[in-house]
DNA sequence: ATAGATGCAAAGGGTTTGCACTTGA
DNA sequence: TCAAGTGCAAACCCTTTGCATCTAT
C-alpha cells in the first residue's frame, strides 16, 4: 500500500463515502465510476491491504458475503435487512454476553446481527 | 427424502450422535465410514433436503462455512473456537435484543455467536 | 419395474493468484 | 528508472447440477 493510484484513491473515497459496511462488489460498482476500468481483482487486493493496514474491517453476517467498514470504530454491531440486503451499523451492544458460556470456555468476543426490515424498506 | 438408503441413514445417524453442530465435510467424513463411497454431492442433497423438512437447521458463524444441527431445539447461540475451528452450542440468550435497532427498523431476529477458546483448547 | 437416489465430473459463484504491462515516485 | 500496482485470465474452494447408473420400494 505504497503508492497512491487513482484506483486507490477511488476505492477509499467510496469506503469513507458510505454509511454503512459495503460488499466488494458494491465498492467495485461505485468505485469504477471514478476509476474507470478498475478490475475486480484490484478491489480485492486493495481490500485485503486495508484490512492488514488497520483501516478496514471485515463486518461478518452471518450466511452472507463479506462487508468492509472504516477501521477503528468503537465497539458496536450490525443489522441486516432481508429485504434488500444492505447491512447497517447498531450503536449499541447488550453487554455481560460472556456469561452465556459455558464453564471452561474463553471468550474472547462476539458478533451480534440483529435481521428483520430496515426502515426504509418497511415505509417509514 | 422418499427412500431410507443406507447414505440417508448413515447422515443422519452421524447428526444425531453429534453433540455439537457439523460442516458437510465433517459429516461427510464420519459419515464416510459407515456408508462406504459416500460422495460429497450425496451430503449436500441430503443436507439440503433435510433442511427443507425442517429436521435439520443451518448454524451460520460469521466468516465460517455453514454447519448444521438437528432441527426443533429452542432458541439458542453458538461459540465458535478460534483454536480447534469447532462450534458449540450456548443455551442461553441475553434477550430484549430488539431494543438496538434504530428506530423503524423491524427486528425479526439475531443472531450471536461467542468466539474464544473452548474448554478443551484452553486445557480445562 | 421404475422413480428416487447416488457418484462422478463438470459447472457456478465468490475470491485469489500468476504474469506481462503500466505507472507513481 | 523500476518496483509497486494493475488488468486479465486461470486457478481455487465450496457448493450445485447434469447425467448415466444403481436401488429401495
Amino acid at each position: 500500500m505504497q503508492r497512491n493510484t487513482r484506483q486507490r484513491q477511488a476505492i477509499k473515497s467510496v469506503i469513507e463515502r458510505a454509511d454503512r459496511p459495503l460488499s466488494p462488489q458494491e465498492i467495485h460498482e461505485a468505485a469504477a465510476r471514478e476509476a474507470e476500468g478498475l478490475g475486480l481483482a484490484t478491489v480485492y487486493r486493495t481490500i485485503k491491504g486495508l484490512v492488514e493496514a488497520g483501516e478496514l474491517t471485515p463486518v461478518d453476517v452471518p450466511g452472507e458475503p463479506p462487508r468492509y467498514e472504516p477501521g477503528g470504530k468503537d465497539h458496536h454491531h450490525h443489522f441486516h435487512c432481508t429485504r434488500c440486503g444492505r447491512v447497517f451499523e447498531v450503536e449499541d451492544c447488550p453487554g455481560r454476553l460472556r456469561d452465556l458460556a459455558p464453564p471452561g470456555f474463553r471468550v474472547e468476543g462476539h458478533h451480534l446481527t440483529l435481521y428483520g426490515v430496515c426502515a426504509e424498506c418497511a415505509g417509514a
